[in-house]
DNA sequence: ATCCGATCAGTCGGATCCGAGTATGTGCGC
DNA sequence: GCGCACATACTCGGATCCGACTGATCGGAT
């Protein structure tokens, strides 16, 4: 039996809770407000923007009170809008996550991983094909990438610092997309075996 | 408005149902075999494998009609077994999915991603501290991997192909690691600018 | 004989997620 | 001065997720 008292209120897991915080931390703000600015500097790039969830995510941070409503005004006959502040315990744990989503890897599921392990069912001529559709696929996305690189780092218009998410993506699409051209090359030239009927 | 012959039956969002699909490819189990199997063969690397989700996720296959009960039986006072096999219209849609998440890069959200948006925040000085701690966890985990790869694949104990999933992770994580050290590096040699206060 | 921990097989309910919906206000073309 | 698309701001409910629990059985040490 654990009272009140000595349960801690364990964070929320959903990382957009980090996004809400990051944004609270900067100036108070209301849940649609919080949405359009994040949308505004493409960090649903990085966090999944959902209305739904966001306004989720802005109740269960303040109920671990590490944002608090400031005050709730109406504009006309449209829907309340209510601003929320962060509080210092939310400066602090807001420090605190990121601090640890940096140190420690989490282990994540991608949903590539999960079909790869069922490549053989493909069938090697099937999964050959779909392998190369894939590379062409993180080729252009990686281009996109460095172009959107190019454009705000090189022209000088906002400094590195602010597009290293950006820099990490691209280096992680590249090497998926060495890795998928060397499989489907190994697939072509009849290195990988195919012990399963085809 | 939708009549229901009009409407597709959109398929399991879960990849974990995709396991399950691919077990009882093999053969007809029951649940909890699936998910014994499922961490037998490691494949909880790649899959969530939790029991809660995986009840869910065989109901759901049941409903979609891509599996099917095919006797429920107990053995002695234990709970019943229901044992499920696959349809024909699962052994189709098994494959059409495979293909699809092969194909089709799908968006993610990876939490380090979300992290290093606010790398700022967390200060020169601290940022460089966490970063580093994570290059020793993923140099660790690589490690691991090659080991595991080198136990199974160099002594011929199962062909590549089985292995591509760790492959796969394994080049991910040296991606990623080498990113890590270079932004750590780039931090103490004063190359990466840091506007922030800190 | 019997007690204990591991194994077997599954249920349950709370928390979370998120797409679709609601309802008003504003600007602009004609 | 009317219609209509778009923006504003949030609510709602179904679907999903998953940790914690139940409760029986089995094997082996005492």
């Amino acid at each position: 039996m654990e009272t009140e008292s000595t349960m801690k209120p364990k964070r929320p897991a959903n990382p957009l809770a980090l996004a809400v915080l990051g944004l609270l931390l900067e100036q108070p703000m209301h849940p649609h407000a919080i949405a359009t600015t994040l949308r505004e500097r493409e960090l649903d790039r990085a966090f999944k923007v959902t209305t739904g969830s966001l306004y989720d995510v802005v109740r269960s941070l303040e109920r671990a009170g590490w944002i608090a409503a400031q005050e709730t005004a109406r504009v006309g006959g449209r829907p309340e809008r209510t601003v929320y502040t962060h509080t210092g315990q939310g400066r602090e744990q807001f420090v605190a996550w990121l601090d640890e989503l940096i140190r420690v890897p989490a282990k994540e599921y991608p949903k590539f991983i999960s079909a790869i392990s069922y490549l053989g069912a493909l069938g090697r001529q099937a999964a050959r094909e779909a392998l190369t559709e894939r590379a062409g696929h993180l080729a252009a996305e990686a281009d996109r990438a460095r172009a959107a690189w190019r454009d705000v780092v090189d022209a000088g218009r906002a400094p590195r610092l602010f597009m290293l998410e950006l820099e990490y993506a691209l280096r992680m699409i590249e090497a998926e997309l060495a890795w998928v051209e060397q499989v489907a090359a190994d697939i072509d030239s009849g290195t990988l075996a195919w012990p399963v009927a085809a």
